[in-house]
DNA sequence: CATGAATGAGCGTTCATTCAT
DNA sequence: TATGAATGAACGCTCATTCAT
């Protein structure tokens, strides 16, 4: 019987990634993610309070999981420059393998009322103690954290969102951008 | 026969703008568009073909506005750091001076309906060429345009977007990116 | 999970007939309707897909019903002058005791989208049928199935509709009817 | 000047026979009328007080056209098989050769609103001039005017709108129709 | 827990009509 | 006379949500 809930929930959340990818976030009625999901409108109701929260729920989760998903792929025993590489292609590695589910992210990290609720630096506080150390021993140069994730992460999500600018050669791309991060930030 | 009366449009214009600021963009409808500007549902019509319509035309005028105010800012004889400077310094200025037309516009940027009918490629070409000039006389670095594009623009609209992250000082903040922006970028 | 209420859908047929009799075709808005049959306008999509398929769904109905009505009052073993005297005075009688149905069909019958989807000739097969073995057993004129529904149907139609254009005593003028279509009709 | 302002009014009319054909009487707007005739929408209200008098007035003009049209068909020296043939023929051969203002004039009188203006009876009255010389001749059949009308006038007017059920040749269809009237009809 | 029925409010849009020129 | 601009009201329909089972 758990295992039932829990699958119609999980329908839910999919039917949400689903319905915003092909008809926007405007285009996401409850109704349609009912039907998408295979449930009623009100069963909807039995796991959110509105909306709204449902929304806000659905998004944290997503977003704390592409940034598990990042924390995967790096260890504090890293050199510098493979710690930035491990970085900025995991995130795109996850914009391409995750694409419904990226580019639902986005479209709430977009949204005043969603971003508000859903904290990005709440969340990334864990990197951001990863780079003191590495900052403390001189490997990364030394910068506020705003100016990092500024400098890490905007570029590869322009990348990721934009990937119809890109040339012939995504991944070529990706190499330069990490090369242009890597002399950057890199000490030592 | 009464003529167009083209202030009506432009508090049509600037009604949008406050309310997708107020409401999202998702609570920017019609009557209330209409209601801040003043005007019927019906007179919108008279403009515009559609609310579609409606949003495509008045986010490519301010995409261009933006442009057009950073393309005052630069000239072909500026050394390659103040060119830099200027950008990234200008492109910040409009975000706060024009806040409520950038968040517009940044809002309509992440609808894919929108964003693919104005291509932010194509008005950009000119800037795109200005580089390319700085680029072959060595004066900064070779890179693809779509590095460069991500660079430049993508970490000062992040620090835009998320000016309540930044610490107490915005101009230090914005200064200390400049610098980095400048020896990533800047040759000889 | 509250069960569909019937009645609430024979509400609506009601109000659809009642709105379009005071107010046509055109003035029977699904606003107007709704308040008439006292329901929401949102519900009367629970039973409808649209507006166009609640009119040629309850459109169909009421033609099936005047039909039965018709074919429950002549059977087989009839005089053929019986059967066209059932016939006539049986569609006029329709006409005067369901005259707010009688009157909505008229109208439906006009509107080219709907009489496309309702064939008035598909459920007349039966009486044809019945027709072709009185013209079999030579007790009634041999002509085309057009020509006996444009004699037989038509007049006594145009009757009905402009029942204001006849004299003081409607059943005089009917029987006059029904006697010239015996005779032009019947045989032996 | 003066044949300006007629051609104006002309082409207003013109164009609501042709939009009633193409979209029905609910989807003839003023506006889609005024475009189809290339003129303003206030240039209507130049020639009509109203979309109700405008209506009431084009098709009260086309009604007397082909009651017109019909009546330059008829001479009171005909036989009266002749003239019951040419009243049936004409009538058909106007619903084809007007197939527009016929299925225009057709969705008008079906409308309560319109018909209540136009009285069919008023400007019918010549016809039955003629036809009681007939009767009193002894030439035609005595009966009511109303009956006379429903015979003569609802088949024929029956099979133009069906034209779609008749079998494969609508001139032998017609032929049999006519037959079967001077039968009916005719004395002597 | 789960549902389809039901709904008032609101959507984008078009209406018949009037206004100002 | 003739017009395009302007509009309040209404259109058909969908929304997020609640109800009754």
């Amino acid at each position: 019987m758990r295992t039932k809930d829990y699958d119609k929930q999980h329908r839910i959340k999919e039917a949400l990634i689903r319905v915003t990818l092909q008809e926007g976030m405007s285009g996401a009625s409850i109704s349609k993610i009912a039907r998408e999901a295979g449930v009623s409108p009100a069963t909807i109701y039995v796991y959110y309070d509105s909306k709204e929260a449902m929304l806000a729920d659905i998004f944290a989760e997503y977003s704390h999981q592409s940034y598990h998903y990042l924390m995967d792929r790096v260890d504090p025993q890293m050199a510098a420059a493979d710690l930035i590489d491990a970085i900025v292609r995991g995130y795109y590695a996850y914009s391409t393998e995750h694409e419904e589910v990226f580019s639902f992210v986005e479209q709430c990290s977009r949204c005043p009322t969603l971003s508000e609720q859903v904290s990005e630096q709440e969340c990334c506080c864990e990197i951001f103690d990863l780079f003191h150390t590495y900052q403390d021993r001189g490997l990364i140069r030394r910068c506020s954290d705003a100016s990092l994730a500024a400098v890490l992460f905007a570029p590869v999500r322009f990348l990721a969102n934009n990937s119809c600018l890109q040339a012939a050669d995504p991944d070529a791309q990706l190499s330069e951008l990490v090369q242009m991060l890597q002399q950057l930030l890199c000490r030592g």
